[in-house]
DNA sequence: AATTGTGAAACTTTTCACAGCA
DNA sequence: TGCTGTGAAAAGTTTCACAATT
């Protein structure tokens, strides 16, 4: 294990700030909170590594390491408490806070984030929308009246909203993603097919479909097994 | 998703055509085509491995590895051809085939990916539409009718559409994947937060909004130092 | 002089396998 | 007995560094 004690042998169950914990770990951890959620709400009240492997379709040993990552929740010989796994990893991927987040764009893909109701499972809140077409400022989507995009820095307080979701088309997404930054915002999703360059200071995520549909086509292509992660 | 005991991800390949590429390779593949496509629709006719690297925020040594797997693409002491590496990448990745999508469910989800620029430049064209409120069945998005989902069978022909995007709610996706399966459905893109179990001829992916924010107030919460990577 | 292609080294992640505990 | 937690081994991925080539 070339990492060299980046996990001290101790059960700290907070990591503090270097501790390097991979991203796929990180991932995992939140499609369990989101499998637990499920289990809690259907009354399961204990679950094994080998069975919550078994929805994931991964191995519990991995289960087992990513949990070890941040300290000991199960009982050996019984496994997890649903609930309060549950808890523990909503807490370490910060789900125990309120998070409000600012919408940029409210195209289709803005109203279907808008109505989408995993977010306020996770304690997340899209709480204000900005929009550079003027003749939709002042306008109602759902109980939040939109913003022109020129009024950014001046609405905006990063105090409250440490995130934004970027709804926009790739020319525009380099620009907003600097002014969010000199804002204070903290962290930005965005959904168009296009690098940027990343402030120091601000935490950015892409998710962009044509990558993951061409990673079907890759498969298809090659004639590959099919891998059997989904997430 | 039990099938007998738990089953260790199949991560070996028996295969014709490719060993084992690793899906972070065919990401990155991917994101080299956009960014050639850029390059090319500027004029620009050679780069290096550094010039690509430095846009990518990546090393060249990684492109260089990357290309390596499918072959020699450049010319020492020169680069690469922007259009030939262009070409090479989007063979290897399936692009020079045109590709029919069906689209399932045309809330606005749906209409977004309609509307979705990026995809055409990928040779990827949504052809087909299903839809289970009947009230929405025969009204037309763009220029394709939409289907009602009970015809989704009788309407697909796998030999033409042999990828499915998924925009319906999580209740939905388990029983589209398996009606897709047996249809013969080759690629199945859904958006859901949700894992489904995965029939073993169809290969599914899962792209899940919550999944990205849980990264991004991870590293918040927990001032872990800015991930590079954002793709 | 510049830059690729690639074995080998370095590093990261996953899996194994079992001690230890309920 | 059943299942966790975890060092150690195995597998996988990235980076290094340099011979080969234009």
């Amino acid at each position: 294990m070339a990492r060299g004690g980046y996990l001290r042998p101790v059960k700290t169950v907070k990591n503090e700030i270097d501790s390097k914990i991979s991203d796929s770990t990180i991932r995992r951890l939140s499609t369990y909170h989101r499998t637990l959620s499920i289990l809690e709400s259907t009354g399961t009240e204990t679950i094994s590594s080998r069975k919550l492997a078994e929805i994931e379709n991964i191995t519990s040993a991995q289960i087992r390491k990513d949990l070890s990552y941040f300290g000991s929740f199960g009982r050996r010989g019984l496994g997890y408490n649903v609930s309060m796994l549950k808890t523990k990893i909503g807490k370490i991927l910060g789900l125990d806070k309120k998070w409000e987040i600012i919408l940029v764009g409210s195209g289709h893909l803005g109203k279907a984030l808008m109505n989408y109701d995993e977010f306020e499972k996770k304690n997340f809140f899209i709480t204000k929308i900005f929009e550079k077409d003027p003749s939709k400022t002042g306008t109602m989507i759902g109980e939040i009246k939109v913003e022109h995009i020129d009024d950014l820095e001046k609405k905006v307080d990063p105090d409250r909203e440490s995130l934004a979701v970027l709804a926009i088309p790739p020319e525009d997404v380099q620009s907003i993603v600097d002014r969010l930054s000199k804002i204070g915002i903290k962290g930005v999703l965005y959904f168009a097919s296009r690098t940027v360059s990343v402030p120091r200071n601000l935490i950015v995520r892409n998710e962009d479909t044509t990558i993951e549909l061409e990673t079907l086509t890759y498969h298809i292509t090659n004639k590959t097994e099919r891998p059997v992660r989904t997430t």
